[in-house]
DNA sequence: ATGAAAGCGCTAACAC
DNA sequence: GTGTTAGCGCTTTCAT
């Protein structure tokens, strides 16, 4: 940890102004290729490393893109698969965020941005997100994350892009992905192809994106003239609420034939819930997911879901805020990113 | 996109100075209560943002720590699993990199650092490593993913934690795994409990691990007095180089009973490989792995390999890192993390 | 307890 | 083509 070179040392080593180290490194067209030369062998001697503090500082900009999650998006959340295969020890899948992360990743380094995952202490009194903003250029957050307050006020600093169903404020960009038609044709698969009858929706309605899910599923029972079930509450993440969802459901007495669940993550608590009761996925009772996550796949049978298309979703994230970065005019998504039904055997098929 | 809020717009408005607002955020301990409450109401009034710049610059750290990777690692590599599984179209695994990384975001957060993901495109003539470097306290680098002269230059400046076998640049720390044993204790299995006898390594000894890992194997076969086969070159990451180097070996005629690779990825390429050639694993030929990546637990039957403690390994460096940051002499790690032996099936147990 | 002022290392006018 | 210089927004002595 030697004292750090800066500008000063360089451009005295290289025997000119740090003027000429600063457009040596930024435009090197700009300066005789010999000057050039002469910075970069004494950067190179000296073992210089620009701070990227004092560059932000001073341009305005860091070059960096944040990325803001909920907290428990983080943690080792264990969807254990299936107590008795060789599985189970693979505690780890990537859930929704993981694959819309590696995204986010992928884009940022493909456009030349860095990427910043919040750090959460905050030893001030400001909130977490805010320790994030100041730190980027850009902030993609996922749905939900961002309070209205909080957002409002990112969004005035910087460009912000929400990953969500519908536009919540108007100013911020939105990754409209269609929940709606994915669980539609779900829905139309359990209605046409195994003829249900009573349905049951374990969910929540607090996002534009699970309000579509709910959307898509209500309404196709409604055309089919089928009777809509109340949604038993279950919120994604917490898994104890799904597992109580699914206890109220027993309690009820009557089973549904099916459990629409709005997300994957609830649809594999749940099966491993009705496990635990002494039942059957799908023998004696269908359960269906959303997400497409690669758990949900691994599953024994692999699970009925819609997928959503989860790398894209972070890749457009960055390209609209880049675009907006790079002058453009707030980037408005051309057409919403669709989900697709994708057939498993936890609704009865084989 | 307003202007910026600054601490002047803040004291402004609060009616203090400069100073006060930023001793009210920092320590705000030593300002009155009522000064720091009424800085608070004008921050929030304003939405104030702070500017991580600016405060890295004065303070000279940045409060993030850097993970450096192969740009490979980034890649949407695709290992399918089984062509005609439901598996196949979930092409994104968590490779050993990911795992990594996931315990590192879980360490950066509860340590309070944000963490930043290397961005790629350099604008400049400055190595891309160099770009990481100038944004962070520290840095964690992937085993060979530093060239020794990158990481000297970057060590003199700032902390870096190697993730790999060996301590390569004294004054560089580096979390160390015992894959020797696992390997040994893998090749002990395939001798004692196969009998097998004509053995085939796959992988490279480019870095310490993986010669830690070759090491492990030969000097068990040595001790068993089975003769050793020469290394089949399969470098990590270039599935292209695994494919060839299992032509070479069905090239060359006699089929070994047992194929070691140093991977699990070069493993699984390798089987897939082998049955594109009409070849069962582990009825024809049998292959071992290294990693204990969840594809490999996946596949069928599950890969039987050697299982590093991943996401211990991330959050291992990430706590390394931060004793130093946090004034600490050189933290050294305790004990080696240990690898273990991981029995599937495609050693040809059943 | 609070304010004044000197930087932190770099960029970008502007002058030469 | 290169040098001078004035900030960028914040932290942090040092006074008061």
């Amino acid at each position: 940890m030697a004292q750090k070179v800066t500008v000063y040392d360089v451009a005295e080593l290289a025997g000119v102004s740090i003027a000429t180290v600063s457009f040596a490194f930024t435009r090197p067209e700009k300066v005789k290729p010999d000057t050039v030369r002469a910075v970069m062998v004494a950067a190179d001697t000296l073992g210089y490393v620009p701070s990227a503090s004092a560059r932000g500082l001073a341009r305005g900009r860091t070059g960096a893109i944040g990325l803001y999650a909920y907290d428990y998006l983080l943690d080792s959340s264990a969807v254990s698969i299936d107590d008795d295969s060789a599985v189970s020890s693979a505690r780890l899948f990537p859930l929704y965020a993981d694959e819309v992360q590696r995204g986010v990743q992928l884009e940022c380094r493909d456009r030349g941005y860095a990427l910043m995952i919040g750090g959460n202490r905050t030893p001030n009194h400001l909130p977490h997100v805010i320790e994030v903003a100041g730190r980027v250029d850009g902030l993609i957050a996922f749905a939900g994350a961002l309070s209205a307050a909080h957002l409002r006020q990112v969004a005035s600093r910087i460009p912000v892009v929400e990953l969500g169903g519908e536009v919540r404020e108007p100013g911020t960009a939105t990754v409209l992905v269609d929940n709606r038609q994915g669980m539609a044709d779900l829905t139309h698969h359990l209605l046409k192809t195994h003829h249900y009858k009573r349905f049951a929706y374990l969910g929540e309605l607090g996002t534009p994106e699970f309000r579509q899910r709910w959307e898509g599923f209500s309404t196709t029972l409604i055309d089919a003239e089928i009777s809509v079930p109340e949604v038993t509450p279950s919120h994604p993440g917490d898994d104890a609420s799904t597992v109580a969802a699914v206890e109220a459901l027993l309690d009820k007495g009557e089973l549904p034939e099916v459990l629409v669940c709005d997300t994957d993550q609830s649809a594999l608590v749940a099966i491993a819930e009705l496990k635990r009761h002494g039942l059957t996925v799908p023998r004696d009772i269908a359960v269906t997911g959303f997400d497409g996550i690669l758990a949900g796949q691994l599953n024994h049978p692999p699970l009925t879901t819609v997928r959503q298309p989860m790398e894209e979703i972070g890749r457009l994230a960055v390209s609209l805020l880049v675009d907006v970065l790079g002058g453009g005019k707030a980037a408005e998504q051309a057409d919403p990113l669709i989900s697709s039904f994708m057939p498993g055997q936890t609704c009865g098929c084989s």
